[in-house]
DNA sequence: CCGCTTTCTTGATACTTTCTTGATGCCGAT
DNA sequence: ATCGGCATCAAGAAAGTATCAAGAAAGCGG
């Protein structure tokens, strides 16, 4: 069960990768640790973690413009960490599209408070648990609970990822490549195939006729749909 | 957006306020400002600005309080200011449901970077989505659904491509190789023939009497027009 | 560390929808 | 009447989709 979000860091200085590892992956969260920008590129696609934790001092290339090719296809939340507190870099490093800025030294009470700030945005909830109804199916996020008439339905990691962006963009039409995207990261979007699988897999365990889906939509040549009964 | 964004500004401090104001509502936003907690609370209900800077040392009520209060209703984004850098006082409001914390003395720059950033991060959920609406037909660009008499019409990528562009420049007279150009792409421009197919199909699923287009107008020699409710 | 189970990836094939294209008829203007 | 631009219908071609199934990989428990 993959229910603790996953945070990658991306940090040159192992004294800090020691510090943060024994701060963060201590039941909270799990850690995913990268030395050059480069790999934390490479882990960030494969892996697509729920929050970058990033040293701006790296050794292999520049912060900001590792930044901004991590926005160039997604939005995972990203915290900035820094030696240098001065203003000019923590407006490039903001501009470029970082969350969040903080200076060392730091206290790490701050920086799990705002990771968990960064991490409640980006859940796109209050907080407290919303839950998804569509007719017979019901779907906890935060639990990560599927219920089909009441009863709990098993999901595979990728079929879960799969069915959590199809709720959180409930309503409307989500593209393959934006799926593919968000699924299964960057370097996969031409695979439609897998999105072809894993949504009979979906329709298989949620829906009454799989074969005349009611919520599961397809827009041939476009993407799916999933419709429910909260409709925005 | 059409307008600028309106901030909140809860301070009791007149001159942090005056310098704020010189800062921020030199064009760039809009400023609405209030000495105490009480008097915030009701202008974030009364105007719904899209961003919230409190300060956490309020005469009147505290600051964490306030955050919660506006949480229970809203997700409007809040940056805390406050005079104590202590990290108990951070973690409480970055708990409380604040997106952000910044500790006077600040810049100005950072400030405004980190207003920006929380901007650029509300903007992206909840979708901005314009409704266009002529007669019974009703178009989301956004979610990409059309709806006629209430009723769920299906289109194909082509014909939603096509009416997208009819859509975006409703009410002119838009012209066949214009269209063609947008739909089609530049190597497509004669075929005129792709654009009577497609409009027929427009008007067969969307027109009430497909013969009698009240909406899909054709401006013979010219293009074609859509017209709506709402201009522009 | 190994074997067992679950999950992921990949291929093959049947099926559905959509696109393109040609034929035909209408209407107004010259 | 004839011609050019437009509307509509229809059918084959092309593109896209659903589903099954089996080997590979990964995770789990002993």
């Amino acid at each position: 069960m993959l229910s603790t979000p996953e945070l990658l860091l991306i940090e040159d200085d192992p004294g800090i990768r020691r510090f943060l590892r024994a701060s963060l992956a201590a039941g909270q969260y799990r850690l995913c640790e990268c030395e050059t920008g480069q790999d934390g590129l490479a882990q960030a696609a494969a892996r697509q973690p729920e929050l970058i934790i990033l040293d701006l001092g790296l050794p292999d290339m520049d912060g900001v413009a590792l930044i901004r090719q991590v926005r160039s296809w997604s939005q995972i939340p990203i915290i900035v960490l820094s030696a240098q507190g001065q203003e000019s870099v923590k407006i490039a490093a903001l501009d470029a599209g970082a969350d969040d800025f903080v200076s060392k030294p730091f206290a790490v009470g701050e920086l799990t408070a705002r990771i968990r700030a960064a991490l409640r945005r980006s859940a796109g909830l209050p907080g407290g648990g919303q839950i998804f109804r569509a007719g017979r199916i019901e779907v906890d996020l935060d639990k990560r609970v599927v219920l089909a008439d009441g009863e709990e339905v098993h999901l595979t990691p990728i079929e879960f990822k799969l069915l959590r962006v199809l709720v959180r963009h409930a309503g409307r039409v989500i593209t393959q490549r934006q799926l593919l995207n968000e699924v299964w990261g960057p370097h996969h979007m031409e695979q439609a195939h897998y999105l072809r699988v894993y949504m009979a897999q979906l329709r298989r365990k949620l829906e009454v006729e799989p074969a005349r889906p009611r919520h599961f939509l397809t827009e041939p040549g476009v993407g799916y749909r999933l419709v429910g009964d909260l409709a925005c």
